[in-house]
DNA sequence: TTGATAGGCAAGCCGTCACTTGCCTAACAT
DNA sequence: ATGTTAGGCAAGTGACGGCTTGCCTATCAA
């Protein structure tokens, strides 16, 4: 599960997915790629972009929920709030 | 910058010797081949693990000092701090 | 000086990863 | 029913990453 969770950060282009989802959630993935071409001049193709997605996925920093023919993805953030917590001092945990 | 850094973090070796550095700083080479042996059986290679904190280096997470033969490696977590902030809501941003 | 210790450089191997291509299914419109 | 749109599956390719091996330099102690 960390393992997935430092994987699918380590490449730029699902950094930029996430940054899209930040930007307004519950995209369907042609809209991703829309979005990855016209504002990051990044012409993947769809299957790329979809694995990126599943990767994405699995690391649970993206769910899905499908309606009709559409699949819908929504970024989930709780993953990242504690991801560098192991290194830095926490202050709030020493009283 | 940025890449170097989540490509750093995207080994689990590499995030084991933070944990190391991170539990005691300023280790040597030696030092921490040994304590990845006995604290968490890896077995690797002196190169291996030379070559991981070259890698956390250039990613800024590790920084050397020599003294004579002995080169000293101290953790640096400052760009921890800010890692996953992109994507979380700041709230101390929006008044 | 000699030997031992700490570390560096470079080439090679092998597995994983990102991406493409080709084909297939499901849902909706006409 | 037919065509179109949204998405999925699977195999193949090329490149990169992690690790090893072999050899080399530098520092210190005897």
């Amino acid at each position: 599960m960390e393992d997935e969770l430092f994987k699918a950060l380590a490449d730029p282009t699902r950094r930029l997915i996430l940054d899209e989802l930040t930007d307004r959630d519950g995209q369907s993935l042609f809209e991703i790629c829309t979005r990855l071409i016209t504002r990051h001049g990044l012409a993947l193709s769809r299957q790329a972009v979809s694995q990126h997605l599943a990767v994405l996925e699995a690391a649970d920093l993206v769910r899905t929920r499908r309606d009709g023919r559409y699949k819908f993805h929504d970024l989930n953030t709780e993953p990242l709030e504690h991801i560098a917590r192991r290194w830095l001092d926490h202050p709030e945990d020493t009283p």
